[in-house]
DNA sequence: AAGTGGTCTAGACCACCGC
DNA sequence: CGGTGGTCTAGACCACTTG
């Protein structure tokens, strides 16, 4: 074990144990080195994982304490679709619904105005039956590679993740009722419930893409799980069914 | 700008414009160190932050690599119910529905196997109306305070995070069809789709509690925001392939 | 104004693991 | 075995912010 790893230990020990209770303030880094025999740096990358992990705040001047517990935290990680499916040991299977080229000169969210698009719908199977809809804008001013591409084979979810740099996504994740296309392509009753994922993808704050996957079934189950904290550590979240 | 953003940024760019394509296996931190005129250190902590974001990938001996890119990944955050509903601007409700004790002696999931439990239901409301039915069990061999809390005023969700430490968390969620007592403390009609979370937090691998909570109707989003990419930000380490 | 965290350096040594 | 990343040190200086 490290030494940056056992302080960083005796620190959390500290923090579970409310001797450090919320609003704590902790010692200054210089203090915390002498009292560990190690150098300022050394406390810092034990602080700074902390940090990262949510439980301790910093301010200069201001010092640092323990933050109040107010929220859970971790780290969700949206796989592409055909690993997905692999990962659970069925054979994937993609269809391309639609593709289709336009300019949108208004949108609902003003999302895309004045930008020429490229409109995919595609569905993804798990040994051969409906697992996900797909349902893409691409920009085609960000991406014109993509006016080339028929869609016929490659799913974009993975062409835009090869091909598509980006530097924020938002997403979102909701419960809603199948109805319409949705229900037929995914081989469900109107009304049944879906996962609904709806993610924007910019680059620079100009929107490269957005998708609404809707999953088949209610049985659909994002995992997200926070072990234990580590400065190097991953918190992969795992799609069970 | 600091030197190591500013070396975190050109290395983007080198990454982004496909000049370093995936694959490709980047000069070592002493050559960069000396191309950037600064020290390994610097360096080594631009390396870490585009690490920490999934796009480089180091071994010892083997130097780093620039990731295949397989997947999105973001930090999510659930807040306190109480804080969610305020922050929409609407009056926050609760209510007890029951509290009730026992010992588990067997449970589908064997998770408390064993242990003394307090079981709780309530209701969470906004501006008057249901908003989340939470179903909580409560280990009470770990959190023996729990027994002597009736949670008729303050919800366990929240007496729990300022009270009961933590070193894991599973968080599941999923879409559902409402059904039986849920539908009706949620007044929505059978089979109407909701948005379910699960999680079950444990103490060094003790399960600490395991609550279901059940958000009425299917207007309820989540959103998580990868925003740019920094190294004090909230991104744990993710390199999983 | 001063004290805190934040950045950066120029070294040293270690440990893993691919050649 | 050697080269790479990983850890750690003992300094220096900077910049923010709050008492």
């Amino acid at each position: 074990m490290h030494r940056y790893e056992a302080i960083r230990a005796e620190l959390l020990n500290r923090i579970r144990s409310n001797v450090w209770p919320p609003g704590f303030s902790v010692p200054r880094e210089e203090d915390l080195a002498e009292e560990f025999g190690v150098a300022r740096g050394t406390v810092r990358r034990a602080l700074a994982s902390l940090v990262a992990a949510g439980l301790l705040e910093r301010r200069k001047r201001a010092g640092t304490r323990v933050v109040e517990p107010t929220s859970h935290q971790s780290t969700l990680k949206i796989p592409i679709i055909r690993h997905e499916i692999e990962t659970q040991g069925r054979q994937y299977g993609y269809r391309r619904l639609s593709a289709s080229d336009g300019i949108i000169t208004h949108d609902h969210q003003d999302l895309f105005a004045g930008a020429s698009l490229r409109h995919i719908v595609c569905l993804h199977l798990g040994d051969g039956s409906p697992y996900q809809l797909e349902n893409r804008l691409i920009n085609v001013d960000l991406v014109p590679e993509a006016l080339n591409e028929a869609f016929a084979e490659i799913s974009p979810n993975e062409w835009l993740l090869a091909q598509a740099p980006y530097s924020s996504v938002r997403t979102t994740m909701r419960a809603a009722a199948a109805h319409g296309d949705a229900a037929t392509y995914l081989a469900l009753p109107t009304g049944a419930p879906v996962f609904v994922i709806e993610r924007i993808t910019r680059l620079d704050g100009v929107p490269v893409t957005h998708v609404v996957m809707t999953y088949s079934g209610s049985q659909f189950e994002l995992v997200t799980e926070t072990d234990d904290l580590r400065w190097t550590r991953n918190n992969p979240a795992v799609i069970a069914r």
